[in-house]
DNA sequence: CAAAAATTAAAACAGTCGTTTGAATGAATA
DNA sequence: TATTCATTCAAACGACTGTTTTAATTTTTG
């Protein structure tokens, strides 16, 4: 048995157990979950087709650490964004709530772009639920609970149940980027796509905002 | 082999095809393309399981007409309704653009609630792209790109390029309501989902049109 | 009614799937 | 050094995959 494979990640061992994650993250990216098989992972992975059983117990197990140990840190990460945002001196805002929620889904701690991750959760998210709710749910809600509750404090004329739909869409508009990394007929490079960041925070602004400036729409 | 099988579709034979279609439409909206295997549909239809190739050719071959079926009669919809916005007598508004294009998703020419088609293109859209971008790209390229058009000349101070992104970013909002039908932690009722498309539309336009009342946010 | 075409049926094809087994390694411990 | 433990390996398990083939059946046509 592996010696408690989730929370044992010698910094020296960079091997079988990783390059199995980090292959199964690719492949499930490309081809979605039921459309990898294990072989695939083990041959591309230069691994035994067995150690896929032996590190994670079946392909269910697999994908489970494939999605936890990119998740843990972007949960994490939202969580103590929004704290140090409600601790700081300037008054919250809508805009800077929307990037403490969207910032770790696209930079790491050293604000480096982040290639794989951004594919991985749009691709994930397309999933049948069946297979996605176990894993996603658990440790969204209560991210998003708790998003859902600053942005009520913000909007104290929107009922909190609107509140939650309008968050709802803006995680809709955020995967559409993190899915399809320029809208249709516009070439998908660097710059592009740090553009569409920047579209997009605005375009989940004013659609959680929603304060039109009179003219009958 | 079947007679022109798209084309013929009698009126008086609900059989076969039509029944590998409806269930194949099902177990895909539940487990995905990959996951629902050929055999499990013609089961669940009752069918030879020949029956599946001969009618379709491939797997492949099924999914696009499951596809096809669905998608022709709302890309139609969506292309006549806005002919008729803009033979109609009144202005146009960035709000009846987004009901012209939301509409067909929801609802048949008869105004009933459509049942299975939301899912099925929520189901569809969350697919990897290899499989779906020659399905999808085909038929909605043409009415994205009018939509588009008739969007930039309600937002003449936008660049094009960032309609499209403001488009692209509607269409995950409106991806998002056809994959779950209400929020996280809203109970998903009939009702429920009525008034969700209703705060979609709020949502969209206000994210498309971006006219904020000043205040810094 | 007879001939032709379209459709359905049963069975097998060659692969691939996730999973399991048991022996061969490697590393760590005593 | 000897021994225990963790890991890797090759091989096979039964079940399931999309597809093809051949024959039986139904439906349409002349």
């Amino acid at each position: 048995m592996p010696a408690t494979a989730t929370e044992t990640n010698d910094e020296t061992n960079p091997s079988t157990r990783d390059r199995i994650l980090d292959t199964a993250e690719l492949l499930i990216i490309e081809h979605g979950y039921a459309g990898t098989s294990l072989r695939a992972i083990a041959n591309q992975a230069d691994v035994n087709l067995a150690a896929t059983h032996y590190h994670f117990g079946s392909k269910q197990g697999l994908i489970a650490a494939v999605i936890h140990r990119r998740m843990a840190p972007i949960s994490a990460a939202r969580l103590t964004a929004l704290d140090s945002l409600e601790a700081g001196p300037q008054p919250l805002t809508i805009r800077a709530v929307v990037k403490a929620f969207l910032t770790p889904l696209y930079f790491d701690e050293r604000n480096e772009l982040l290639a794989v991750l951004p594919s991985l959760i749009g691709r994930v998210y397309g999933e049948p639920e069946s297979l996605t709710k176990p894993l996603l749910e658990q440790e969204f809600t209560q991210v998003a609970a708790r998003y859902i509750n600053v942005l009520s404090t913000l909007l104290p004329d929107v009922p909190t149940e609107e509140v939650r739909w309008r968050f709802h869409f803006s995680i809709g508009a955020m995967i559409q980027l993190l899915r399809f990394h320029s809208p249709l007929g516009v070439a998908s490079s660097h710059d592009q796509f740090i553009q569409g960041l920047d579209y997009l925070v605005n375009y989940t602004v004013a659609g959680l905002l929603q304060t039109n400036s009179g003219t009958a729409v």
